[in-house]
RNA sequence: GCCCCGGUAGUGUAGUGGCCUAUCAUGAAGCCCUGUCGAGGCUUCGACUUGGGUUCAAAUCCCAGCCGGGGCGCCA
């Protein structure tokens, strides 16, 4: 099958990408384009490994045959760009069962030696040196395997959520008020004031419940001034984030936030090539998903022989405690509900006297996401800003939403990297990302 | 913010005071080879993070800097 329609007769560099050529194609003229990933020369015969987005196909060139073309190709650097043109012939003794014999090669770029990493080396390169060349790094099929995946995990979340009533929705990456709570914000100079990188899209979301919008989403940066250095944490990354209006709790929200989990999984099962390129399989979750209360987590963890004592947030060894014991229930997923008041930000609804309406939904001892209904009354609103010390004045313009008449409300953000770090079995979360901010990366 | 660890050719490594003119692989350059597919064979090239110090002698030990990794805290 060709790869596009061009829909003219006009010369092209590709008529098919390499995993594009059939039967169909054989002992006809095809275009192939892409980098030259190996060349084995046997003296007067030939082999170029072409690799394209697709896959690779081989070109067969004789040096009796063609004396021209045979010079050119051998003499190419590896990951050069080429294209050639040339009759295809089906032949079982090679790998995809066909081979290309080139009549024409254009040479569209030269590679410059040595590389700075291999790209089908027998040696495999540190991270580092990987990230600080990115762009050969993606040319590796199981790298890029990682990129299509998220691609499509993207796009099922667009389209879970446009069924189910949300818009999309983009809000300001600079903002004036300073930090929410929780993490270190980038300060920035805006013209003669001070402003900041967005955190997260909390306060606008919340803000849009007060405007009929009733659901939206965002799926967007965000920026933490956090001095960690971990596997797990990223300056700058990237969030799935919901607000929805109307709720009777927040339990209105994790159903949402579940299907979606379960839908983006979905997905990512239906990338077959991609899974099989990266030896993962991917068991798409049952849901509903487990509930577990807070409390419960911590007369479990006790049972455990954990030192929690109740009203701490759980640290990485509980969490992980917690995963294996959920494990050991015949779960992966589950939420944390109820979460006790002082360990939630202030715009979380309180329930009872210590306890709140804040959940976690956490995979196997990692936090993915986390959410809850929100308080919708301005008065509750900054009393708790104040529990918190936080001063209500300067969160004026976020208050004010909440003044002239602003339905229940809930959401959640839920981390994208991180995802794909636990779907896909990924060690760091800097490979789940293409040009990963972190302590002390800005570029490439 | 606290704590731990590391830095050797383009890439990845061996080397814990003298046997280092530094190992091996991969790579690059060149030659041989008509069916390779981790091709094979031969030749060549290429490195001790920086600055001090200890010592007869430092890749190796000490101090400082630079660069990096990881754990905790916090979080997505």
């Amino acid at each position: 099958m060709p790869c596009f329609d061009w829909g003219c007769t006009m010369k092209t560099y590709r008529t098919h990408y390499s995993k594009d050529v059939s039967a169909e194609e054989y002992n006809t003229v095809i275009t192939v384009s892409g980098w030259v990933e190996d060349i084995r020369n046997l003296g007067s015969i030939a082999f170029v490994i072409l690799r394209d987005r697709k896959g690779t196909s081989q070109i067969t060139v004789f040096s009796k045959k063609t004396p021209e073309l045979f010079k050119k190709l051998i003499d190419l650097p590896r990951e050069s760009v080429i294209s050639v043109q040339g009759v295809c012939k089906e032949n079982s003794k090679v790998r995809n069962g066909y081979e290309i014999i080139p009549e024409e090669l254009s040479v569209l770029s030269v590679a410059q030696t040595p590389l700075p990493l291999g790209v089908v080396d027998k040696v495999e390169s540190e991270l580092e040196t990987r990230l600080d060349n990115r762009f050969i790094d993606l040319r590796k099929p199981d790298v890029q395997a990682i990129f299509t995946i998220r691609d499509n995990v993207i796009h099922a979340a667009h389209e879970y959520l446009r069924a189910q009533g949300f818009i999309e929705v983009h809000t300001p990456k600079i903002v004036a008020s300073s930090s929410e709570g929780g993490t270190d914000v980038f300060r920035l100079k805006y013209f003669e004031k001070e402003a900041f990188l967005a955190q997260s899209p909390q306060l606008y979301k919340q803000s849009l419940m007060a405007t009929g919008l009733d659901r939206v989403y965002e799926i967007a940066w965000y920026f933490r001034a956090e001095e960690h250095n971990t596997r797990r944490h990223l300056n700058e990354s990237t969030a799935v984030d919901i607000e929805m209006a109307y709720i009777q709790s927040e339990e209105d929200v994790m159903h949402i936030l579940e299907h979606l989990v379960h839908a983006m999984w979905r997905s990512a099962g239906e990338c077959k090539a991609e899974l099989e390129t990266l030896g993962r399989s991917v068991a798409v979750p049952k849901v509903p998903f487990v509930r577990i209360s807070y409390d419960e987590v911590i007369t479990k963890l006790k049972g455990r022989g954990s030192g929690i004592i109740w009203g701490q947030d759980l640290g990485s060894e509980d969490e992980k405690l917690l995963g294996e014991i959920m494990k050991d229930a015949g779960t992966d997923f589950y939420f944390i509900t109820r979460y006790p008041l002082a360990s939630k930000p202030f715009y979380t609804m309180p329930e009872g006297g210590d306890h709140s309406r804040g959940f976690d939904l956490e995979c196997k001892g990692i936090e993915l996401a986390s959410g809850s209904q929100r308080i919708h009354n301005v008065d509750l609103l900054t009393e708790r800003m104040k529990a918190c010390n936080l001063d209500p004045a300067a969160f004026e313009t976020y208050l004010k939403a909440f003044r002239y008449g602003m339905p229940p409300h809930g959401g959640f953000g839920f981390g994208i990297e991180r995802f794909l770090m636990e779907l896909l079995d990924i060690g760091n979360v800097r490979e789940c990302i293409l040009f990963p901010r972190d302590r002390t990366r800005l570029s490439p």
